[in-house]
DNA sequence: TTCTAAAATCGAGATATTTCGATATATGGA
DNA sequence: TCCATATATCGAAATATCTCGATTTTAGAA
């Protein structure tokens, strides 16, 4: 649990972006069929949503990753992310005891 | 209510400590005699606790008063600063619900 | 009014973040 | 094996943040 980590990666309004998106697959367009049974969201789809280049997009994925507000899977030649729902109330948590 | 500002204000070790030391008054050495029945630290105080220079702790309190995590009053040449409890809060629900 | 102390503001150098395009890596298919 | 596609990594320019010392402002006291 790296506090500093997290709120860095929070302190960007495209990641913050990204991490409401995540909640719910219908904010990208549907998965190929090949990968209808999988959880998660591949980089393209977010990069698109985000308008930003692939690379930033990229790095975005990685300190969020690194924050642990998202975990990500790899099915071939993609990258599927998706949120940590515990880790992410895990942090809350000790974002709120450090703050009230 | 400017989450942008209010995470960026909570992006800084230092800044997050000074929300936490003003929890409690006796974080700080008591106050003056003539102080005894305001509420709130004067700037002098918290510049001392964090080691930085006086410019650098004015301008942190600016900060955090800007994003509506403390208030400040003036008295004589002190100014006072403490949390706003009622702001915190409201962040913190504001936050929950950008992060559930 | 003049001096002193507290705090705020200003200007600048050092460091960090943002974001890109280019390149590298990984994987599946022809 | 060679190619195409998805993602990751690298290097750099633009911008923002951090932090300082110097200066200014505010207010009380001599």
């Amino acid at each position: 649990m790296d506090l500093e980590k997290q709120i860095s990666a929070l302190n960007n309004p495209v990641r913050r972006d990204i991490l409401e998106w995540l909640k719910d697959r219908s904010n990208f367009p549907p998965a190929l069929p090949e990968h209808a049974d999988l959880e998660g969201v591949c980089v393209g789809y977010i990069q698109e949503k985000t308008g930003l280049s692939q690379s930033t997009v990229s790095n975005y994925m990685g300190l969020l990753k690194q924050a642990g507000f998202v975990v990500s899977e790899r099915h071939g030649q993609w990258t599927f992310y998706r949120r940590d729902e515990d880790r992410i109330r895990a942090f809350l948590a000790a974002f709120r005891d450090l703050m009230l």
